[in-house]
DNA sequence: CCAAAAGTGTTGCTAATACACCCATGT
DNA sequence: ACATGGGTGTATTAGCAACACTTTTGG
């Protein structure tokens, strides 16, 4: 079976081929249907859900680790990443052990002094990645990879719901300083459906006239002479981000809070 | 010599000891003087500057290695401490060849696979510290150890001198939602000191009496009774930080821009 | 008594809020 | 025709920026 083949492969030839204690996760944000999602992955013969991770190769940089894992698990390249903190606590070595019991579930022996399990100090990424461009699938290692609403999460294993949480913390704090929208929604898209990526990230109402007139204000969009026809009410229009409106606004940072 | 022994244990059992591969570099911010400093220190038989730092101990959390890092460096526990960014080039492993070269002009045999020459991931932090409680002595690898204002710093080793442009970005960006004036300035300060402590950061003048107005407006400082003589000019009043509120305000995050 | 630097006050503008009305579309 | 949701407009208010005058201190 191929999949074995993989983890014994990692297993006996990881700790030759990449750096020791030193782990990736990334939350990849996807927006769909008027939700925030995060893509998350199930690794075989376990319960709970985890985070894509991987590991950095003795050369790597770490962020080309993190596009590499991130092209692995999506097929995506050229990906928004982001770096946004380090978790080192010592105590995510007991969870790692639990992680060595569904390993031995799938029959591969693995040695109680395993590289695999243990301490592993990770670096969390956030992704931002176009919902519709991705096909989530699982790889040798997982049975199951979906999308869950950031605001009805599975249980997660290990600290994984931390490094969740964290990451949308990070997101809502870059909100002004990075280009989330653009990276989060399709080429084209409407008014209202950017209130609501905005409203997920905030986690709170906004007004839709007042929220119209700001970002406008901003002069980073531009607006198609298309509409979005089809849904039983007035077409709204469609806009697509100016980049080079975008980019040059977020380097003096997007004025006000929200 | 005690140096010396200390730097053949570092290279003899360092491996043993600490986590491979990774290390934390410390951007020590000050204030004094009406600059914004950060404490160098220069490692004996080397010409260049670096910030301090260190390794993280096997079962030690990342965290609070930097806190004893720090409490090594400065005397001082109960830090202010931030992690910001971690700096993972590969091309890291270049430079840490040049901290070679001065570790064996000290005459201390390194061998070529030594782990101190191996690659290097670093978890960049920055502390916040009052600049009057600190007296900066080098320890037993350097041979100076100095406050240099952020705006006229001495060339660094390594990529140092990015690590301390990153943490001044980052200190920039949470100066609203961090306690960086208080962790920064003694007890009792002027409010003419507090600006210049955000000219500092910001590089850019303020208005002193709007500055003071929306300052006072956050309602977190109580003003004392004393002022400051022997100036040559009216005595400005001394305030301190309200803690309480001060934390309180940070939550939701001080309004606006600067 | 004068220079230097601090305290205090006023005004106007900009931008965020809180509203109401009209328009297009599918059923 | 009507329910739904989108586009556009206006009054109010809060906060920031720009600016002037007075007060205290040391020399």
């Amino acid at each position: 079976m191929r999949a074995d083949r993989e983890l014994k492969n990692l297993i006996q030839k990881g700790q030759r081929d990449f750096l020791s204690n030193l782990s990736i996760d990334c939350v990849i944000f996807g927006f769909h249907a008027g939700q925030l999602k995060a893509l998350l992955l199930r690794y075989k013969h376990s319960r709970e859900w985890a985070l894509p991770g991987g590991f950095i190769y003795k050369k790597e940089d770490v962020n080309q680790a993190a596009n590499r894992i991130l092209r692995e698990r999506t097929g995506l390249s050229e990906i928004f990443l982001q770096q946004f903190r380090v978790f080192g606590s010592p105590r995510r070595i007991d969870h790692a052990r639990e992680m060595g019991k569904f390993i031995r579930r799938s029959g591969i022996p693995l040695a109680k002094n395993s590289w695999l399990l243990g301490r592993f100090i990770t670096v969390g990424f956030y992704a931002l990645v176009d919902f519709s461009a991705v096909s989530p699938a699982p790889d040798h290692f997982s049975d199951a990879c979906e999308w869950y609403d950031m605001h009805s999460l599975p249980a997660l294993m290990m600290d994984h719901t931390e490094i969740l949480t964290k990451a949308l913390a990070a997101l809502r704090l870059q909100l002004n300083s990075q280009p989330i929208g653009y990276n989060l929604l399709p080429e084209k898209f409407t008014m209202p459906e950017l209130q609501k990526l905005y409203e997920c990230i905030l986690y709170k109402r906004l007004d839709r006239r007042n929220f119209q007139r700001r970002i406008l204000g901003y002069g980073i969009l531009r607006r198609h002479k298309e509409t979005k026809k089809g849904m039983g009410h007035k077409a709204p229009y469609l806009y697509s981000f100016d980049l080079r409106k975008y980019h040059l606004a977020l380097q003096e940072g997007l004025t006000g809070g929200w």
